[in-house]
RNA sequence: GGCUCGGUGGCAGAGUGGUUAUGUAGGGGCCUGCAAAGCCUUGCACAGCGGUUCGAUUCCGCUCCGAGCCUCCA
């Protein structure tokens, strides 16, 4: 019986998932600062967290899935300033396109999507426990925590303090303790949006919020903790010195979470993706171009952990796979999906299992297809039934396959003008008249429509 | 300098101490008036050098090359 196993950043290693209490499995992700349309980027960590949980949900009665929108921070700020519009506005704003975004690809909605600035009150609870327990103070109306006051500092990320080099990215602030300490509260001079707090009026710092909302949505410890591959250093790192002293855990960072799961980056055409090289690439703007499914089968066409090289190429290749796997499920339209066994086969599971390999379980599935030429009635009703359940779990392959494939539907051309065409053709072919016919088959094709002759006569689909 | 992760066939991408990954692209064939789709078949691979081993792409060491992080970037 195969477990689930994922790869924990906090030890560094592939551990079986044992969840701190399983009538209730509780995750959080790191999600998206609102301040501009989300990239390929942000769908991979969208992406993957809904796979992880959809995962979960069939091993488990009960998953609780947060992830947060981070609404209040110093990007948007100037965003906003830039758009000459309140804050607010622009959050919410972007926060509705990124969950539109985000469904194009079929990501299911959090179950709960908390906003950094209903939560206030909760970070100024948490920075005033810090304070109190001599884990943070205030300077200059700044409230910072100090870093070597929490020993396990670096545990996460395999850091050794002493041997970074300090500041080699960022100034160090003048003000700081230590180069190490962190904000947790900062002022907001007049024009900039802020609350009023012990320290002042001011806003939070962005680590602070993480710690303040997965405590309050999930309780502690809860069990997964996942983001980007970048945020295991330092903002997950300082999230956990965060809760945990606040908790006077100081020396158990399982006490926030137990396991701590992050996705690889996507580069662009080999290089990476950033503003300044100006290849940022828009999930809004390439679901224009290719179906949300094709993006999502492309992202999970490398494992989660892997970097990925996203390029025209790929998404090429992964639409020609998509396809095939539909016109194997349209192959099979006539063939009820098995249904007295709900185990899906080892392999698949075996892919599942072992921390997420989805290039795996994609083989598996073309493995299938390739036997339903050979299948009797009852081993397609199984196929059917493995490529039905195993695309509910990737969140693939869930359409129906004649409208996936473009059967009936036309972009350029009335129907009507369809079918005389073919019937035309097909007079022309009668009398053996192929030059006729072949013209008509070409002037179809440069609308879009391809022709298939079938034994059972002439079908068409939008190419 | 420190930490982490990689280098697999034209491309994408898993995996394994000895046996076909998988897809795509390419070759050959079947089917078809021709196409499309499908089916059959076939090349092409494990960065380099040592070591362990009966045997290493897989384990160990070294070298070379690449990527990410080292205070607010998913």
């Amino acid at each position: 019986m195969s477990k689930l196993k994922i790869q924990n950043t906090l030890e560094n290693t592939k551990e079986e998932f044992i969840p701190v209490d399983p009538s209730n499995v509780r995750i959080y992700a790191c999600g998206p600062t609102v301040y501009d349309y989300a990239h390929i980027g942000n769908a991979r960590m969208a992406v993957v967290n809904d796979l992880l949980v959809r995962l979960l949900r069939t091993l488990f009665p009960k998953v609780t899935y947060v992830s947060n929108i981070t609404d209040i921070d110093d990007k948007i700020i100037e965003a906003a300033q830039t758009a000459d519009i309140p804050f607010q506005e622009l959050t919410l704003k972007f926060e509705a396109i990124y969950n539109e975004d985000m469904a194009a690809l079929g990501v299911h909605r959090p179950d709960v999507q908390p906003r950094a600035t209903d939560h206030i009150a909760e970070m100024i609870a948490l920075t005033k426990t810090l304070v109190k327990l001599g884990h943070a103070y205030e300077i200059k109306g700044h409230v910072l925590f100090h870093v070597p006051s929490f020993e396990k500092y670096g545990c996460l990320s395999g850091r050794n303090r002493d041997e970074q080099i300090v500041g080699s990215r960022v100034e160090v602030a003048p003000f700081k303790k230590d180069p190490a300490d962190f904000i947790l509260w900062k002022p907001s001079p007049d024009p900039l949006p802020g609350w009023d707090s012990p320290w002042g009026f001011g806003r939070p710092g962005w680590h602070l919020e993480c710690s303040a909302m997965s405590e309050k949505t999930l309780g502690l410890p809860f069990d997964i903790h996942s983001g980007g591959m970048d945020l295991t250093f330092p903002h997950h790192e300082n999230e956990i010195a965060q809760t945990c002293s606040a908790h006077k855990k100081i020396n158990n960072p399982k006490y926030f979470a137990k396991y701590w799961f992050h996705n690889g980056f996507v580069n662009v055409e080999g290089e990476k993706m950033s503003k300044s090289i100006g290849n940022i690439r828009l999930v809004h703007e390439m679901i224009k171009e290719y179906k949300g499914e094709v993006l999502r089968m492309t992202l999970l066409s490398a494992h989660y952990r892997q970097p990925l090289n996203w390029t025209k190429g790929i998404i090429k290749q992964n639409s020609t796979m998509l396809d095939r796997l539909y016109r194997t499920l349209k192959d099979l339209e006539h063939i009820d999906a098995y249904t007295n066994n709900h185990a899906l086969p080892q392999n698949i599971l075996e892919g599942f299992y072992d921390d997420l390999n989805t290039p795996k379980v994609i083989a598996e599935l073309n493995i299938l297809t390739n036997k339903v030429s050979k299948a009797d009635e009852e081993e397609k009703s199984l196929i059917k039934y493995c490529l039905l359940e195993t695309g509910k779990i990737l969140g693939i392959l869930q359409q129906a396959p004649r409208e996936w494939l473009g059967y009936g539907q036309s972009k350029n051309l009335d129907e009507v003008t369809i079918e005389n065409l073919i019937k035309e053709r097909n007079e022309a072919r009668r009398k053996k008249n192929f030059e006729m016919a072949d013209s008509i088959r070409k002037k179809l094709k440069e609308s879009g429509i391809e022709i298939e002759d079938t034994s059972n006569g002439t079908t068409w689909r939008s190419n």
